[in-house]
This record gives C-alpha cells, sequence and structure tokens, in this order.
RNA sequence: GGGGUCGUAGCUCAACUUGGUUAGAGUAUCGGACUGUCGAUCCGAGGGUUGCGGGUUCGAGUCCCGUCGGCCCCGCCA
C-alpha cells in the first residue's frame, strides 16, 4: 500500500478544490468515453468521481481502462470543481471531482456473480453464499449501521437509567422446558452436554438476587426449532431484568426506553402510556394475541344469532362449545368467487373448515344477506347479523365456526390479510400496545400436559394464584407483551421469588419435586437467600431492528444468517467433523440405513 | 413432521396451451468505436451436462418418482 488515504469518498467538497487527495476504495462503476474516462469510487462514506484524461496523461489514461469494478484502489490526484453542466445533484460529493495523478491496484476484482447495486435483483440464495458483496449494498451497509445504531441508543439510554451490563455464559445446562436446545458436547465429561441459551433468563434472575438491581443484556440466544422469516435459529435479545418492581414499573420503563428510542433513532414522537390490552381482550376483538391495532374490523361473535338458525354447521359448532367469528370487510361485496376461494383456503392453513361469507344488498329499502347460505337465515336473524356487523350494502361479512381457538386465529389473520389487500393499513405510524393478563398455562396438545405459557418462572397474579392447585387454567400470569403493528417485539413478566411458589407452579407443570431438583436445583436453592421481588423484559432485537426500517423479515438486519434449514450458505456451516473429534468426545455417528446408501 | 412455490448462460428470467429440428432475451463479461459521463451510448463476440439420480417415451427443460437446495406457510418456537 503505497499511496495513504487523505479523505474517505463521502466527504470531500468544493471548498477542497484545488488540494491533493488520495482516495482508497472500491471501482463502483466506469465510464469510457475514449477521450475521457470517469471511475467512481466508492467507500462506507459515499462516491467520488475520479477523472482520467488522456491529454493529461495517457499512461494513466490507460491504466484506467484496465480497472475493473468492484477491485480495490487507492487514487492520488486534485480535487476540482466539476466545469458547468456537469454537477451531479444526486450526489453528495457531486459537485467535485478527482483529476488522477496515480492510481495503485490494492487488488483486482474478479467479475462478482452479481452486481452490487440496491435492484441488484440476484435471489436470496445467491446473496447469502456471496453475503460479503451482498453488505457492499448500500441498503445492506445501511441496515447494519442502523443496528449499530440501535445496540449504542440503547447502551446509552440502559445506562443512564442505571442498568448494568453483564455477560451471562453460553454454555449452559440443558433444561427440558421450552425450544429444542442446541447442544455442545462435553469433552471433560464424555456423555455429557452443555446446551447454548434459549435466552439468560434463570442468570439474569440470579443477579437479581446478586443484588445488581439493574441488568441488561444484548445477548445472543438459540434455538433449535423450525425457521421463518422472522426467526432465525441465532437471534439476539435484548434482555433486561429489574429489582423491588410489580408490572407498572417494568411497563413504564420501557415505555420510557421506547419513546427514546424512536425519538433518536427515527425522529419520531411516540405518546405515552401505550394502550393495554387484556389477553382475553385482545383475543376477542382481534384473534390474535399479537393485536395490529392501526385498523378497526375488529371481529364480532354471532354464536348467539347462529345457535338455533336453520344452518346445521354452524348449529352443531355452537352446541358443542365452539363459536362463530366473523367480520365485516367493508365495501369489499364485488369480491369475485375465485377471490374468495382464495380467503377460505387462507383460513384453511390456520384449521378452519370453511368460511362462510354473505355479501350485502340493499334491497327494497332494507339491507339483506346475500349468498348460498344466506337462505338458513330467516330475516329476524340476518338483521341481527347485520347490526353486530355494522354492515352496510356494499360490504362482504366473512365467518368461521369452529372451536374457539381455531374461529379466532382464523378471522384474525383473515382480517389483517384482508386489511393489506384493501389497503387500510396507515403507513408510517407505529402503533403499540401492551398484551396482559396472560394465563399461565396452556395444554400442550402432545402430551396433553400443562405447560407454561411464557416461562415457569413467571410469577401467577396474587387473584388467582390460589388457583394453582385446582384449576390451573383459570391461573394468569403477571406477564406482559409489547406489541408493534401486530409484531410482537418485547415480552416478560415479574418473576416468582420464593422457593414456595415456584414448586408449586413446578408440580402444576408436573415437574415433580425430584426433576424439580434435578433441572433447577440451583434456582430454588437462590431463591431461598433473600431473593428480592423482580421482574423483567426480553425484547426481539433483530425483530424490532426490522420492524423500525419498514422491513418484515429479519435476515436483511443479520450480518450473516441462516437459511430456512438452518445452514450457512457462506461458510457451509454445519459440516461433517474429523473422526478424531468425534472420538475426544467419545461420540458415534448412528447412520440411518437410508441415508448410507445415497 | 406437513403444505405451497421455485431451481434453465456469471446473474435475473423465457421456451405456453398440448413432449418434437440448432434452448432464447436482458444484464454482466470480452473486443471495437466515441472528449463531460454519472445505470453513458453505439457495434460485435463468447457463454448451457436445463440442480442431481432414476423412470415413461421413437423423442423429455417440459410428464412421473426420488433426492438436494432457496423462499413462504402450518405444526413447532416455555
Amino acid at each position: 500500500m503505497k499511496l495513504k488515504r487523505t479523505h474517505t469518498c463521502g466527504e470531500i467538497a468544493v471548498t477542497d478544490a484545488g488540494t491533493e487527495v488520495v482516495l482508497s476504495g472500491w471501482v463502483e462503476n466506469k465510464r469510457d468515453h475514449g477521450g475521457m474516462l470517469f471511475v467512481d469510487l466508492k467507500d462506507r462514506y459515499g462516491i467520488t468521481q475520479v477523472v482520467f484524461d488522456p491529454q493529461r496523461n495517457e499512461a494513466l489514461y490507460a491504466e484506467g481502462k484496465e480497472l475493473k469494478p468492484e477491485s480495490v484502489i487507492s487514487i492520488r490526484g486534485v480535487v476540482q470543481r466539476r466545469p458547468e453542466g456537469n454537477v451531479n445533484p444526486d450526489r453528495k460529493t457531486g459537485e467535485i471531482e478527482i483529476i488522477a495523478e496515480e492510481v495503485e491496484v490494492l487488488n483486482r476484482s474478479a467479475t462478482p456473480p452479481f452486481e452490487i447495486v440496491d435492484d441488484c435483483g440476484a435471489s436470496e440464495e445467491v446473496r447469502m453464499k456471496y453475503r460479503y458483496l451482498d453488505l457492499r449494498r448500500d441498503v445492506m451497509r445501511e441496515n447494519i449501521i442502523f443496528r449499530h445504531r440501535v445496540y449504542q441508543s440503547m447502551r446509552r439510554y440502559l445506562s443512564e437509567e442505571g442498568f448494568i451490563e453483564v455477560e451471562t455464559p453460553t454454555l449452559i445446562k440443558s433444561t427440558p422446558e421450552g425450544a429444542r436446545d442446541y447442544l455442545v458436547p462435553s469433552r471433560k465429561f464424555s456423555g455429557r452436554f452443555f446446551a447454548l441459551p434459549q435466552s439468560p433468563q434463570i442468570f439474569k434472575q440470579l443477579l437479581m438476587i446478586a443484588g445488581f438491581d439493574r441488568y441488561f443484556q444484548i445477548a445472543r440466544c438459540y434455538r433449535d426449532e423450525d425457521i421463518r422469516a422472522d426467526r432465525q435459529p441465532e437471534f439476539t435479545q435484548l434482555d433486561i431484568e429489574m429489582t423491588f418492581v410489580d408490572e407498572d414499573d417494568v411497563i413504564a420503563m420501557n415505555e420510557g426506553q421506547v419513546r427514546f428510542l424512536m425519538k433518536d433513532l427515527l425522529g419520531i414522537e411516540v405518546g405515552t402510556p401505550f394502550k393495554r390490552l387484556a389477553f382475553d381482550e385482545a383475543l376477542k376483538k382481534y384473534g390474535l394475541d399479537a393485536p395490529d391495532i392501526r385498523f378497526g374490523m375488529t371481529l364480532v361473535d354471532v354464536s348467539d344469532v347462529c345457535a338455533d338458525a336453520g344452518f346445521k354447521v354452524f348449529q352443531a359448532v355452537v352446541a358443542s362449545g365452539g363459536i362463530v367469528a366473523g367480520i365485516n370487510a367493508k365495501g369489499a361485496s364485488n369480491y369475485s368467487r375465485r377471490q374468495l376461494d382464495e380467503l377460505t383456503a387462507y383460513v384453511g392453513e390456520y384449521g378452519a373448515k370453511g368460511l362462510v361469507w354473505f355479501k350485502v344488498e340493499e334491497e327494497g329499502g332494507t339491507n339483506v344477506l346475500k349468498s348460498p347460505t344466506a337462505k338458513f337465515f330467516d330475516e329476524g336473524r340476518q338483521q341481527k347479523i347485520i347490526e353486530k356487523t355494522k354492515a352496510e350494502a356494499g360490504d362482504l361479512l366473512l365467518f368461521v365456526a369452529d372451536g374457539p381457538d381455531v374461529a379466532r386465529t382464523a378471522v384474525g389473520r383473515l382480517r389483517v390479510r384482508l386489511a393489506r389487500q384493501l389497503d387500510l393499513i396507515p403507513k408510517n405510524t407505529f402503533e403499540l400496545c401492551w398484551v396482559t393478563e396472560f394465563p399461565m398455562f396452556e395444554v400442550d396438545e402432545e402430551s396433553g400436559r400443562l405447560a407454561a405459557r411464557h416461562h415457569p418462572f413467571t410469577s401467577p397474579t396474587p387473584a388467582t394464584v390460589d388457583d394453582l392447585e385446582k384449576k390451573p387454567l383459570r391461573v394468569r400470569a403477571r406477564a406482559y407483551d409489547l406489541v408493534v403493528n401486530g409484531v410482537e417485539i418485547a415480552g416478560g413478566s415479574i418473576r416468582i421469588n420464593t422457593p414456595e411458589l415456584q414448586r408449586r407452579v413446578f408440580k402444576a407443570l408436573g415437574i415433580g419435586e425430584k426433576e424439580a431438583g434435578e433441572k433447577f436445583g440451583f434456582l430454588i436453592e437462590a431463591l431461598k437467600y433473600g431473593a428480592p421481588p423482580h421482574g423483567g423484559i426480553a425484547y426481539g432485537f433483530d425483530r424490532f431492528v426490522a420492524i423500525l426500517r419498514g422491513i418484515d423479515r429479519i435476515r436483511d438486519v443479520i450480518a450473516f444468517p441462516k437459511t430456512t434449514t438452518a445452514q450457512c450458505l457462506l461458510s457451509g456451516a454445519p459440516s461433517p467433523v474429523d473422526e478424531k473429534q468425534l472420538e475426544e468426545l467419545k461420540l458415534k455417528i448412528i447412520r440411518e440405513r437410508d441415508s448410507s446408501e445415497r
């Protein structure tokens, strides 16, 4: 490296005209006019145009002609104000250019597999394989730099609020509940394994017991479950825990933080306090526990109207404890048969067995329901449905009859899908709300046992704690989720801080004294020694960054993400390992017969 | 575990309904022309085991089965 850079490619201005500079960067683009050659030189900070003029220096012009896109070079030259009429107003450095005097090619680039431009058109597969090139694109670089700003804002805010950043271990004890663990074999103890943490949960509680009072960590977490657009096998949490607090304290602190972050990162003022919705209310009105409250179209329950109407399908569902839930898609009565079939297929994905629709039409001065199903509803019932759904002529009513969970989920999803289709969602707004009063437990379909809805360290509410033994499904948790535009971005709870209550909750979960001792003995033990009341929250950091940037996939805000099969296309991980490594760990790979024949 | 969708030139796609001669285009690359461009422009050239394996057929990019991979979704994700 002969030439040492004096400036970056984004900072030279007209006031620098006449000075000699050295720039280093990548060849973004080359425009050769025969008698004049322009090279755009790019680095993280910007793009500067370099001019090669054969009349000034023919040999240098010849060198410039040989420059390949994406090569790294250094240029020595003199800053010049661009001739009149040649200013590029779209570029920060568009008023100046560099007259090249010397070029040093630091590393000539092979032809890249795709063009390094925002609209590169390359598939995600190719982009992930060549992620270092993908990250050279402006959008991706800005995503990553924005992410950096989010880290810094969080750290600044929390530090000023008295929170201490502490790292917790990533080689930890595997616990039975929750997601599947990623396991790491121990060499010193063959046959034993560490797990990678699904969250720093227990350790942050131990920090509270240790008296740190206020803790945070930007922590990597690992869950070996199937991937989605908003889920990665390893992801980042902003993890927070506080002592001597109740729900309102944690909520207030986080409202302050989110308000600060929105202002600091986006310049947006959000009002506090945020709306609060009880879990039951969220389900009834929106069908989902992460409601998108940017628009209305709330769910309507017409079970009572359908209970004794002539429509057998609905009757049977209501008779067996199900419900008939629906929504009013305003002005959508022009939906075609094909569109309705698509919506039916869509609710089918969430387990609904069908979708009943009515088009609302005016007939002789009154509104009536039109559809193949309408004949099963007499005039009185039709009017009740119209009344309940606040329907007007031109509306489309859609209903799902099923068990309460399936019906609400299906209609809740349908609501969001229709809102997108009908363009009901306001752009560039953030609607934040807290969902509270979650049930402590839910029935695990596979085992039929109770499972913690949040996690087994969540405290029940005082009002429902005594239902733990007899009516556990009625017990409510001191838990809260923060939902932004229908996306859950944070969740937390007030924790259990006595061994007695912790044992009762474990028992309700079917975790016996002995098992609890083996798996969580260290926590129960710790709760004996002056464990203070405490609670906290964890943000899905990647999701939070993504939603602030207005994108719905977290891969684009992660520098090196994994695919939906949890592989790294760049490095090829996971990969087989040497036999010697397995021997050291005393591990043997059992090959399935089928796969060995491949 | 299940459903959907895609896989053809370096990259993004086309080759249809209904299997049929030499698999096309844009872009990138290479060569040439050009004194002010900024996604420069113009002319020309090269570039293919149609992901992989098997089957059906006189004949397969196209149909069937399997498999690998990308993406989306259900289940799962305390």
